[in-house]
DNA sequence: CAGAGTTGCATCATCAATGTTGCATGTTCT
DNA sequence: AGAACATGCAACATTGATGATGCAACTCTG
């Protein structure tokens, strides 16, 4: 490999990179969008997208490849084996922010057919069970919680702040922690109010 | 308007029921399937569903108005305006649910061009901001509660009990007012752990 | 400068979904 | 049975997105 085509080589990457993060501004805010409205918020005519990517499938596949790589990073950056749940609760949500807030359209198709995409997602959730059964048995969840709906509830809750894109990650990791754990609310539940 | 005429009239009205419910469990699956597959769906041909919804967007549209006036309905129901602010939420959110665990598709498309809609819709969100800001001046909420976040994670917890779709509407509306109330956790949260 | 590589542009082929129409065949009511 | 209407079927036109290709121009690097 020459000097040459290693400096040619990171253009071309340069622009496969600004490809993919023009598509994920694009899609994410209409996922069926067309390529030519890819290309152009990218920069580049539609043919030198069709010539990085052989498909839409592959680009979207790319994408989801990307994301999902960078999510399996931030959260085994939190550390949420080792960590004191509460930490490692509180890590895992605002390093999933940071992905999500720039990768959210991305993330969404992260679970589509690529085998190895596939595995590494399945690696992460049961990571994710493994934090929230220990957050449970630390007594950070209730004893009777069903861990399923904590966890549908946890994503939605990181989807919705991610949604609402007003503050910087550790911000909105905040709230949704504190939310997730005691709700907005004052009472003590249905059960047991006032 | 003779007695054939409305017979007839009838049974087109019947198909069409059949054409909406159809396109609303084949989207609600994937929403960008065919209208062949929704015609398939609905057990009749493609030409008939283009008979009675002169193109896609037509049928989208009336399922949105469909689902539109049903949620609509299903809140008022509710007295969310006199009834007390617990009641109320518990009311409107099995109702909602009664609605959206069966247009869900539809629902999530009601926000689209048709005024009528919109109106309807602004309608019912006001109404949802009265009761929440009621709740919080009656307490069951905290007084610093940031009620656009606490609409937004109301949202979507009923979407998630809906998506989970185990037990019935009455079920889901207490495990999502409880959540959404005490949270999942023991805790008095991370400003105040333990 | 020469060469390798990349891009833009124009163009073409393909394809799937959409939307239309004519006709024969029911179905329901009178 | 006859009228009125709805449906299925087959065929067709249209359209928009996708994907491929040849060529000229450009930009690096050596």
């Amino acid at each position: 490999m020459t000097g040459a085509t290693r400096a040619l080589r990171s253009d071309a990457e340069r622009t496969v990179r600004q490809i993919l993060e023009a598509a994920e501004r694009v899609l994410s805010r209409n996922p069926a969008a067309t390529m030519e409205q890819i290309a152009e918020e990218a920069g580049v005519a539609r043919t030198t997208v069709h010539r990085r990517f052989a498909s839409r499938d592959a680009l979207v596949g790319a994408m989801a490849a990307w994301a999902t790589r960078r999510f399996a990073d931030a959260v085994e950056a939190a550390h949420p084996e080792t960590a004191p749940p509460l930490v490692a609760l509180y890590q895992v949500t605002a390093n999933v922010l940071r992905v999500k807030l720039d990768w959210g359209f991305a993330m969404s198709r992260a679970l589509t057919a690529d085998p190895e995409a596939a595995r590494v997602h399945a690696e992460v959730e049961e990571k994710c069970e493994r934090m929230f059964r220990a957050a449970r048995e630390a007594g950070l969840l209730r004893p009777d919680a069903d861990l399923g709906w904590a966890r549908r509830v946890y994503y939605a809750l990181i989807h919705e702040a991610a949604q609402s894109g007003d503050g910087d990650a550790d911000a909105l990791a905040t709230r949704v922690v504190d939310t997730l754990l005691r709700g907005v609310g004052t009472t003590q539940g249905l059960t047991a109010p006032r």
